[in-house]
DNA sequence: CTATAATGGATAGCGATACTATCTAAGTCA
DNA sequence: TGACTTAGATAGTATCGCTATCCATTATAG
């Protein structure tokens, strides 16, 4: 398959497909003259997981990352996600108080050890943000986050597929990223479905 | 108060809340002379509202949306939420197909009518990111999705203040985007736990 | 076996976004 | 009076994710 196929069956332009090379996103064909390389089903697959990332608000550099780790995972299954979650996340701000994210992940079972501090400062960073739109989450709302944070969390993990390395790989990777946009679609309808319920609209 | 003092209370630079001003998401001071105005408090909430939303990700033009629902919303409160979602949401695509979404959203007590098209469509958007990147959620874990979901919507639904119009306002308007940068941060630091109890590492 | 077209590689340009800098005329304040 | 600030306008900047154009090389159709 040369560049101008793999471009009319993913849709995406030759031009465009060229620079993901160049940006390291997409592995180059295999040359078959100095001028001239061949490409197959893989980099078809990848192209698609690039362009699901990239459509999902993930940035080229957040992609080069995640399928780096999707190339050349670590090891042992309990760095997967930690990796996983360093491709999206900006490195840690040592100017950041993580006191507040802390006590709330203690109520997630976090200690530490069990999570790197990456991701604790995202909480950190979210808090903040709430903070200083003046915005707090009611005292009998936090604890339903945290449970039902939980749950699902427990669930995704629990799906980890076991069949082979590779399958697993994808799902934790790709599903740590991938799934977000669909469970914030989920909570918008499920908070207007909600709404409807609790206050049931007298219309006209 | 004047831009300079404004600007250095809220350590965002004049030239920025210029603007903001310019780009209609914060109202002008009150003109004292052709060249002077006054600004007070409410800049002041504003600024940090507009900060806040800035850096969670939301555009210049979704910002504005927002704001403007916060100071016009809708009368009826059903309508709230609607509004909310409608300012940071694409416009619907009638080239999408909804069925799946709402299938899925059927799981959440979603009925026709119940809830707009344009959230719908953010789920069936986030399911062909999924599909199109050959990523599928395994069907143990979509129920428990749809659970959790409804669970934390009915809590921040339940959670709406009822002193007052604008305390009810700013809560279902700013938390209906705010949270979820908290929300993707539980999750992440949940699913560190969760991988570490399931696959404890045996380090090194 | 030449003419046309496509390829890889490099470089430069584009359009959108979120600011940022500069200028001017008018106004404040010591 | 005179240094400083302001609003308003315009233009410039940095980043991002492409997109367009070039070139020498190479497949390929006639």
């Amino acid at each position: 398959m040369k560049i101008s196929e793999l471009a009319k069956q993913s849709s995406v332009p030759a031009p465009t497909i060229k620079y993901y090379i160049r940006e390291g996103l997409l592995p180059e064909g295999t040359r078959t003259a100095p001028t001239q390389a061949e490409y197959d089903e893989s980099h078809m697959r990848r192209l698609r997981v690039i362009r699901a990332l990239i459509e999902s608000g993930v940035s080229i550099a957040e992609t080069r990352r995640m399928v780096e780790t999707l190339d050349d995972p670590p090891a042992q299954p309990h760095l997967l996600l930690g990796a996983a979650h360093a491709a999206v996340t900006p490195p840690v701000d040592e100017t950041l108080d993580l006191t507040a994210a802390a006590r709330l992940a203690a109520g997630l079972g976090w200690e530490p050890e069990k999570c790197d501090d990456a991701v604790l400062c995202g909480v950190a960073r979210a808090l903040q943000g709430l903070e200083k739109a003046g915005f707090s989450v009611p005292d009998e709302v936090m604890p339903v986050y945290l449970e039902s944070i939980r749950r699902i969390a427990d669930a995704e993990i629990a799906g980890v597929p076991t069949d082979s390395v590779e399958s697993a790989v994808s799902y934790v990777v790709l599903g740590s990223v991938l799934a977000e946009p669909l469970l914030l679609a989920l909570r918008r309808v499920a908070q207007q479905v909600s709404s409807a319920e609790r206050f049931s609209g007298p219309a006209s």
